[in-house]
RNA sequence: GCGGGAGUAGCUCAGUUGGUAGAGCACAACCUUGCCAAGGUUGGGGUCGCGGGUUCGAGUCCCGUCUCCCGCUCCA
């Protein structure tokens, strides 16, 4: 049973160290967040089981880290300088605010014509005129007054303000003189990095399709309002793949990764009916997709939104930042590109022609991952004791800490000894982090332990040092080791302790 | 950005008609404790979101501002 409301979560990952808000001392900065010492682990290792399915345990995978710091040429000619500057409006009379082109849209028939009109540019069609009211705000805001441009929330004739835009790139400054051109965006997805260096991973590597480019990393885009704790902010993370195909070949490989991408998220703990995939509908897709799957997970107080995008992006991308394009029977709408110095094209074996690969691109964000493994592991359970036990029931590959080592007793040098060597006997094996802790009493540090999706914990009590109440050594170099999830003990022998752990930690 | 709500200790909150900030839990140290949020003693921590104003005096009244939450635009 999952989290109920987001507050329950953001409460338990900054009491616990998960997720903080970024600059928190200087009031927080929107749209950013930090992860403390158990959210660096928990990212790390979802990212780490990503990276181990999608690269390491496929033979049609390479890796790929691209700078985050791009040419603005790569960012015009994927489309992204003109599509990711959304023009808004206002209403001065509803305070509602609208996105210009959805707006003219859903206008009764004529309206829009009639604004054109007023701009004397009768029968153009919606992007022709949303250009054309970008460059003269102040004329289209009255154009806008005069056609009687409908406020879809009340139906009545809105008071429009002069359509501004709203850049959702961040532009920084690069060389040490800020004139016009020494500019460059932040990347606002990894996926252009991976399309500018798709003819040197294929030089380098020898690969013929399909086969696919696989990155993870940091993106940026200036959300008008970030919001939702991790699931919208500016400055966020993504795991994606670019899967280069024959054309032809490209619907049923989107298919088949539609599949291999909810299994995924199953593993990770993410059950299947927790996930709603949606076909997007054409009037909604990107400018680069021919088909877009989006799994919906089930969010906490948010409802069902998207963790991950599974696009067909067609040959869009490698179509738009090759050279020669007029010789390559590019079948996507694609800009003029007289600047590109390379061929982003492979050869047919057979017929020896030039064309242009197809691309399936799964996306998956890394924090909205986050919050769905950290929401879908959030368990509340009723004790015997009427007591309520919060238990966080991750995968044990996800989980932070992996074991934690307790003395019993914290001022009995003998036993803490002896816990402290076992812990540093069990960190040595590489599985991940072991923690010792000695605060409070065993009955808190479980309690903590659970909270956190710690799987196991070890005690090293009076036994383990051959001090039995009744005198007996028989139990000398045994813990206990306690299931975070049945609260059950086993009595291990200290000399199997690693391979018992080993095998129940995959 | 606009409309609505909220900011007092790490967390949950109290704080009277304006009189100079408290509780529980948490945290730290020591003692005690033979396994599921135990007990004792001691201790640390707040310029009441921030800035200004009114006042002899502001957590409390006024203005501004920031951040968060809910709605609109944004989708990894």
């Amino acid at each position: 049973m999952p989290a109920e409301t987001m507050d329950e979560l953001v409460s338990l990952a900054k009491r616990r160290g998960f997720i903080f808000p970024s600059s928190d001392i200087y009031g927080g900065l929107q749209g950013a967040y930090d992860y403390g010492p158990l959210g660096v682990e928990l990212k790390n290792n979802l990212k780490a089981a990503w990276w181990r399915a999608n690269v390491y345990e496929r033979d049609d995978m390479e890796g790929l880290d691209s700078a985050l710091l791009t040419h603005r040429l790569v960012l015009r000619y994927s489309g992204h300088e003109a599509t990711f500057a959304d023009p808004l409006v206002d209403n001065r009379i509803s305070k509602k605010r609208y996105r210009l082109d959805h707006l003219l849209k859903d206008q009764k028939p004529g309206v829009a014509d009639a604004v054109a009109r007023e701009l004397g540019l009768e029968g153009a069609d919606l992007s022709v005129l949303v250009a054309a009211i970008m460059r003269e705000p102040e004329r289209a805001a009255k154009a806008m007054k005069a056609a009687k441009v409908i406020d879809p929330a009340d139906g009545a004739p809105g008071d429009w303000t002069p359509p501004r835009p709203f850049n959702m790139m961040f532009k920084t400054t690069v060389g040490p003189i800020a004139d016009e051109d020494s500019y460059a965006y932040l990347r606002p997805e990894t996926a252009q990095g991976i399309f500018v260096n798709f003819k040197n991973v294929l030089d380098s590597t020898s690969r013929r399709l399909p086969f696919g480019i696989a990155q993870i990393g940091k993106s940026f885009r200036n959300e008008i309002t970030p919001r939702n704790f991790i699931f919208r902010v500016r400055e966020f993370e993504q795991m994606e793949i670019e899967f280069f195909v024959k054309p032809g070949t490209d619907e049923e490989w989107h298919e088949r990764w539609l599949q291999a991408r909810l299994q995924w998220w199953e593993a990770q703990g993410i059950p299947r009916a927790q996930i709603e995939v949606l076909d997007v509908p054409k009037a909604d897709l990107a400018h680069y997709s021919k088909r877009t799957y989006d799994l919906m997970y089930n969010y906490p107080t948010l409802g069902f939104e998207e963790i991950e995008g599974i696009a067909n992006r067609s040959d869009y991308d490698l179509g738009s930042h090759t050279k020669g394009q007029s010789e390559l029977g590019i079948s996507a709408k694609v800009m003029a590109n007289p600047d590109s110095t390379s061929r982003l094209a492979v050869q047919d074996d057979e017929t020896k022609k030039w064309f242009v690969p197809y691309v399936i691109e799964p996306s998956a964000g890394v924090d909205r991952g986050v919050l769905a493994v950290l929401s879908e592991a959030y368990t509340k359970e009723k004790l015997e004791s009427g007591e309520e036990r919060v238990v966080l029931k991750l995968k044990p590959h996800l989980a932070p800490i992996k074991v934690a080592v307790i003395p019993l007793a914290k001022n009995k040098e003998e036993i803490t000894a002896y816990a402290r060597r076992v812990k540093r006997g069990l960190q040595a094996l590489g599985f991940g982090r072991v923690l010792y802790e000695d605060t409070g009493n065993i009955g808190k540090a479980y309690r903590r332990h659970d909270e956190v999706g710690t799987p196991f914990c070890v005690t090293v009590d009076y036994d383990t040092i051959g001090k039995s109440q009744d005198g007996s050594t028989a139990l000398q170099d045994t813990v206990t080791v306690r299931d975070r999830d049945t609260m059950k003990q086993e009595r291990i022998a200290v000399g199997e302790l690693a391979q018992y752990l080993q095998e129940r930690l995959k």
